[in-house]
RNA sequence: GGAGAGGUGGCUGAGUGGUCGAAAGCGAACGACUCGAAAUCGUUUAAUAGGCAACUAUUCGUGGGUUCGAAUCCCACCCUCUCCGCCA
């Protein structure tokens, strides 16, 4: 959510900043919005005031005259009668536009950082750096086919179950993903995350909390029956967990682990990335999540994504860091680096984490705030994937494919997994 | 799902129509006493919006309503707790 009084005060700002997404933002509505709300604010108080005063004097007059029926207390009855009309007409209209500007502002996605990248969209994303040597031979078979040789999933049978893009584990690939889960877990712990499981139920103010609705309502499955949906990603019900919070400035940086099974419609995705792991309705994944002092968010943002690489780094898949230029950042994002790991056989390299600074963004949606210098200031959030387990198991089986068919294990996963070595039958 | 109880400031907890934004206690901060500390005493101690400030307004789960006036009365909803039932 951007600042309300911005959007009032300096709304030319507002748009030059938010038109670095490559697209014009119209704010001139909302600008008129909240200027109304501000003198129907001051007028309200006015009244309330007077009002006030006058309910006062009129307690103060009964229990001194003893008589409640005299002319002139019917007479000031009759002037706050007046009174509570006239406000209730202002308050219906404040109401109607605090509705209205609500709605406007929340649709507003976040100011890009003057350090991203300008660009119109995903072409004009930045590589910074790469790391490992990626494989380049000729008919390196798919993770799905070497999965399927493997007997790792199975997603035929899953579409009785539930619908094309679900996926069954089986055996190996049950396993491979449990250890997946526990590794991370295990190196993010031990690097100062504190470990949770949230909930994968959220409801609509988590959601809006973090910035997936009202915008993106379609991109998640809702539950018809309650105000519920499955939570798309961990860092829903981690800025939800110090919504409506007052921090303590000492417990800052507050950083969390999550693993939690994401659902996502992928609507619009149609003919993309149909088989195999890459593009689930529902995945696993590993997520980390800093609440920040605002002051130390940009260092912040290079040490998660720095925790984020060294999964990669220690199961040695070769990867790039991306930074994401302003046209293609996610709507609560201010920066983004994305992490894209190697995979063979598309001789590319496919997202497989997201690591953005969200400065106060997320905050004032979902009111978590600190006290600096006895000051309330909303502080920062910071997400990361660390990482989706499906797509590092899409990643293992391709990179670690041998000769023979079978796929080798990373060293750093062997005492998860329990083996080094995925064998043909 | 059935029956009951309840949601008040950082916490405990009083308050059933009129200076109640809210007693009291705890906690916290500052000061006094002390070489220092404990104890004691004194003062202070919610948030939000607007304003440089004085100040004004709002907020007692949420949203409506009654009234000149609502923490207090009415309606709807949400949540929590206890017991029973069901259940991993």
């Amino acid at each position: 959510m951007l600042d309300q009084k911005l959007i009032r005060e300096n709304p030319a700002s507002v748009e030059k900043n938010l038109s670095l997404r490559g697209k014009v933002f119209k704010i001139s509505h909302v600008h008129e919005l909240t200027i109304k709300k501000r003198e129907i604010d001051t007028e309200i108080s006015i009244l309330q005031s007077e009002s006030k005063k006058l309910s006062k004097l009129i307690g103060q007059e009964i229990s001194r005259s003893q008589n409640n029926d005299s002319l002139e207390l019917k007479n000031l009855k009759k002037k706050g009668n007046d009174y509570r009309i006239k406000i209730s007409e202002f308050e219906e209209k404040q109401r109607t536009l605090n509705k209205q500007i609500n709605n406007e502002i929340s649709n507003l996605p976040n100011f890009p950082s003057k350090d991203a990248p300008i660009g119109k969209d995903e072409s004009n994303n930045v590589q910074v750096k790469t790391w490992g040597d990626p494989i380049l031979k000729e008919n390196v078979k798919s993770h799905w086919e070497i999965g399927e040789r493997l007997n790792l999933f199975e997603s035929v049978k899953s579409t009785k179950i539930s619908k094309s893009r679900f996926i069954t584990l089986i055996g190996n690939g049950a396993r491979l993903e449990r250890a997946l889960i526990n590794f991370m877990l295990d190196i993010h712990s031990k690097n100062g995350y504190l470990e949770l499981i949230p909930p994968a139920l959220v409801n609509s103010d988590s959601l809006l909390g973090s910035g997936q609705l009202p915008k993106f309502s379609n991109e998640s499955f809702k539950c018809s029956n309650d105000d519920l949906w499955l939570s798309p990603t961990a860092e829903v019900p981690l800025t939800s967990f110090h919504r409506n919070e007052i921090i303590d400035p000492k417990l800052l940086p507050i950083k969390y682990v999550a693993y939690s099974p994401c659902f996502r419609r992928e609507a619009g995705s149609y003919g993309r990335d149909t088989k195999g792991l890459i593009r689930l309705h529902q995945f696993n994944k590993v997520e980390l999540y800093w609440f920040s002092d605002p002051s130390k968010s940009l260092t912040a943002h290079e040490q998660i994504t720095a925790d984020a690489e060294s999964i990669l780094q220690k199961l040695n898949l070769p990867y790039r860091l991306i930074d994401i230029c302003t046209g293609d950042l996610g709507f609560s994002s201010s920066r983004t680096f994305d992490l894209e790991v190697w995979l063979p056989s598309s001789k590319c390299y496919r997202e497989i984490s997201s690591c953005s600074n969200c400065l106060d963004f997320q905050a004032r949606r979902s009111s978590i705030r600190t006290k600096i210098d006895k000051k309330n200031t909303y502080i920062h959030t910071l997400n990361g994937s660390g990482l989706a387990i499906g797509r590092t198991m899409a990643a293992i089986l391709e990179n670690g494919l041998q000769t023979d068919g079978s796929v080798k294990i990373p060293d750093a996963l062997v005492p998860y997994f329990g083996s080094n070595l995925i064998k043909c039958n």
